[in-house]
DNA sequence: AACTCGGGGAT
DNA sequence: ATCCCAGAGTT
């Protein structure tokens, strides 16, 4: 379903939606009344700045509030406003972003940004149908933002949303396009009031912290628990239908820890594809998921010769890590590696302060921190005056 | 309609 | 291990 829909269309569904929950203004008074009680204190609900409000929902969006917490107020610090962001360094925002993840959604951010300086005098837009033109921006952020910044009529559909109505009006209908199709129509009619920003993070509230997805529900706090048709026909736990999802798929990562002192040296991913453009420990997918040790050398000082030329020295390997990436579970090993060339920008030699305010993924984040305790572990063993005298470094740590 | 795109916390 | 999260864009 689309926000180009027609509107004749979707008055006629709200009516549909009024049979369907009878009651609607006083379903709407419980649910209001509850949330002024049980709300969260959320930084970007103490603010009607648009454009602090648009920041908190693309950051989000697919992330969870207790993640978001820990990154809002710097980024809000550091881009004050939408001007701030739109003259910013890509590179900078990435860096205010990094390891938050769906990192396109900082660039849209960005972008989106630019184009309201240079086109709109630095203004969100009030309404959906302006909203959603912009990149980074669907039918639901579009609705959250407008509502909630300005108190239009515009509904959300986000996972908590969609999971909060499924329940309450027993939609059996399989996650996806079929739900949405009927779930939109009740979101449209439940803000279609005075309050609909609060309207939309009550029903996002209720979501996150009661209505939560299988048993983990706590019916009991639910400010419409008596009349929620899931609970009635026991089904709480099985709405929404969620559809299977594809099976992760198995890669190794060969990683290079090249080190200068106590610097490491980052090069910048392609620019195309997973993580795009972000700063690594130089990684390479080895294209078979469990390759023997010979191989990993072997794959890892061809991939370093032509990405640095020279001939590359692969050395001890120093950990595996494992971790999660988008749909793949990659296995990370890292070896130590000596260069007999000179790196080139933007490939870089990155200080522990570098780090910190670098565009890295994750995996490199943890890699070097793991790696740095390992370093200071050893030389409290052996001591500060003591050159190392062991030959043989400890086998490779345990996956984390 | 299926796939891409990150990372983390709860269970 | 599995699920899903204040989803959107591309194919």
């Amino acid at each position: 379903m689309t926000a180009a829909e027609p509107e004749g269309e979707r008055e006629g569904e709200r009516g549909a939606a009024r049979e369907q929950l009878p009651a609607l203004a006083e379903r709407r008074t419980q649910l209001l009344a509850w949330y002024r009680r049980a709300h969260r204190d959320l930084p970007w609900r103490r603010t009607r700045d648009p454009y602090a409000i648009w920041v908190s929902e693309i950051m989000l969006q697919q992330t969870r509030v207790e993640t978001v917490l820990a990154y809002y107020d710097r980024f809000l610090a550091r881009f004050p406003d939408l001007f701030a962001l739109a003259a910013a360094p890509l590179d900078d925002v990435l860096a205010a972003w990094s390891g938050l993840g769906y990192y396109r959604r900082a660039r849209f951010l960005k972008s989106a940004a630019e184009l309201l300086a240079r086109d709109a005098g630095g203004r969100f837009p009030r309404d959906v149908a302006a909203a959603v033109l912009l990149p980074g921006i669907g039918r639901s952020t579009a609705g959250a933002i407008v509502s909630i910044a300005y108190g239009t009529r515009a509904a959300v559909l986000d996972g908590n949303v969609k999971r909060v109505l499924a329940r309450l009006a027993g939609l059996a209908e399989l996650d996806g396009a079929p739900l949405e199709k009927r779930a939109w129509p009740l979101a449209e009619a439940l803000v279609d009031c005075d309050a609909p920003g609060d309207v939309n993070q009550s029903l996002m509230e209720l979501g996150a912290t009661v209505c939560l997805p299988f048993a983990a529900a706590r019916c009991e706090e639910c400010p419409w628990r008596d009349g929620c048709r899931a609970r009635a026909a026991g089904t709480v736990e099985s709405l929404p239908q969620s559809r299977p999802r594809a099976a992760l798929r198995e890669e190794t990562w060969l990683v290079a820890v090249v080190r200068r002192g106590s610097r490491f040296l980052l090069r910048r991913r392609p620019p195309t594809g997973l993580l795009h453009d972000l700063f690594e420990l130089p990684a390479f997918e080895s294209g078979s998921a469990a390759p023997d040790e010979a191989q990993c050398r072997r794959l890892l000082a061809r991939a370093l010769a032509a990405q640095f030329g020279g001939a590359p020295q692969i050395g001890d390997e120093l950990l595996l890590h494992r971790q999660v990436i988008s749909n793949r579970r990659v296995a990370l090993r890292a070896f130590a590696v000596t260069l007999d060339t000179r790196p080139r920008p933007p490939a870089r030699f990155a200080t522990a302060a570098e780090l910190r305010e670098l565009a890295i993924t994750t995996a490199t984040r943890k890699i070097v921190a793991r790696l740095r305790a390992e370093a200071t572990r050893t030389a409290a063993l052996s001591g500060p005056a003591r050159a190392r005298t062991s030959k043989r470094p400890p086998p490779p740590a345990a996956a984390s």
